[in-house]
DNA sequence: GGCTTTGTGTAACGCCCTGTAACAGACCCC
DNA sequence: GGGGTCTGTTACAGGGCGTTACACAAAGCC
């Protein structure tokens, strides 16, 4: 049940990458690691990342402008690493909507303090008095060959109309699956997305899930043409998923 | 119960001002701008501003002196911000009055800690009458499924608009998810939120509490629709909510 | 084309999480 | 102090979900 929050890192120098994934790493964190922005968004897709290390000063799209990219549909914390000498202060502080920053050279063990702080932080108390705004109605909607599938109320309608009784664990799988359409997902992946844990040695739970959810949604569950298995691979939506805007 | 805070920031810098304003946003308070001492008088008549972040240094009447107008008639909360260099020590000891101060550079965050350390200070002490504090006749109104909550006077009406016979326990409760819609709550946040405590190891309050809600709310209990559950995370309220304007 | 190997579908089982009734202590109001 | 209400605790029932086992299908091999 556990799950070990899951850290990517986000740096161009490669030797700082790499050794702060393996401190990271030994300090009982699952760490992913990406050189530059390109890298990072993808990582953010596959995998449930949990908060983002990033370095300020990159080639190509500078770390300022992901973080403002990252924070357009999502509160992911993000701890900002920032070269010496580079002006901190209340400009560069206030703009970049980091959930701390860290300049360098830093020692690595205030980095893990200030990384436990935040994701506590984000796990105590996300609800603040009317956080980023009094009306949050939650998220995106999304439609797939007549289904609904409502994130602010974890919801799903069949093409009836009719509400679908999906279970906890049936609703973030399918919602993984739909926000990843059309791209084949490892069990590990799904895995990790949905429970947040990596697959033991025999681990079969996915494949179960998944043919309960296609007990539901399915119009021939033995003849699936919605969540599609690839053999040797994992699964995927077939469907094509529109995402309509948040709820008004 | 609570209100998300008011805060007033005073600065002629306008671009420090903006950033402050949607900094201080997006960490969960309401926030008014002024560039100068009459625009902050007329908000503080306006609004029921909690607290004013204030530049010490502006043209025209400066901080200090606007500082000494507010405290005239007032105990409201103030922070002040004075520019590097400035001679503080002596000046903040003796007159400003202020409830705290930062020099310039700081870092947001700190400003952050300290808003709220003043907050939950000003609010330990009993409401002076009279005071600009918190609204006379009590905060907004929130509006799901039929339903309209009031916290002014604590009361829940159903759709046919008979008034609910909820227990305190079951309107904070209820408070806390309208509050916070369509997004999971975790028993350890409610349990936090509503009572201030954290969980014990086997405590199935909160549980209780729900079922007991929706018995009172609910069409059908045994089949939720307002307040859903979400095995191994938490609850969440299903339904949108609009926030209508405070009570006249 | 048969046989083997490997991967997937699914039924069955059991643990653990959640719903809920019953009870008891705390608190409140005469 | 007594009756009523509210709320936390406990116990039990039901259901979700991970595990396991087995059947079957697909790919590999000769």
């Amino acid at each position: 049940m556990e799950r070990t929050p899951h850290l990517l890192v986000v740096d161009d120098d490669r030797e700082i990458r790499t050794l702060l994934g393996r401190f990271l790493g030994q300090h009982g964190f699952r760490v992913s690691l990406a050189a530059e922005g390109r890298e990072m968004m993808r990582a953010l897709e596959e995998k449930a990342i949990d908060l983002v290390v990033l370095d300020l000063m990159m080639p190509g799209e500078d770390g300022l402008s992901l973080c403002r990219r990252v924070r357009v549909d999502s509160a992911l914390p993000i701890i900002m690493l920032t070269a010496a000498g580079e002006d901190i202060d209340r400009i560069v502080g206030l703009e970049m909507g980091a959930d701390d920053y860290l300049p360098k050279p830093f020692n690595p063990r205030e980095l893990l303090a200030r990384i436990r702080a935040v994701l506590r932080r984000h796990a105590a108390l996300p609800p603040l008095p009317g956080e980023a705004g009094p009306d949050e109605n939650g998220g995106p909607r999304y439609r797939f060959a007549g289904f609904e599938l409502d994130t602010g109320g974890r919801t799903v309608r069949d093409p009836d109309g009719a509400e679908l009784p999906l279970t906890a664990g049936e609703y973030d799988l399918l919602l993984c699956l739909v926000q990843r359409p059309r791209r084949v997902l490892s069990r590990d992946q799904l895995l990790d997305l949905t429970r947040g844990r990596t697959a033991a040695p025999f681990d079969r739970s996915i494949d179960v899930q998944i043919g309960r959810l296609r007990k539901k949604i399915e119009a021939d569950p033995k003849e699936p043409s919605l969540i599609k298995t690839v053999r040797g691979g994992g699964y995927l939506l077939a469907a094509e998923v529109t995402r309509a805007g948040d709820t008004q």
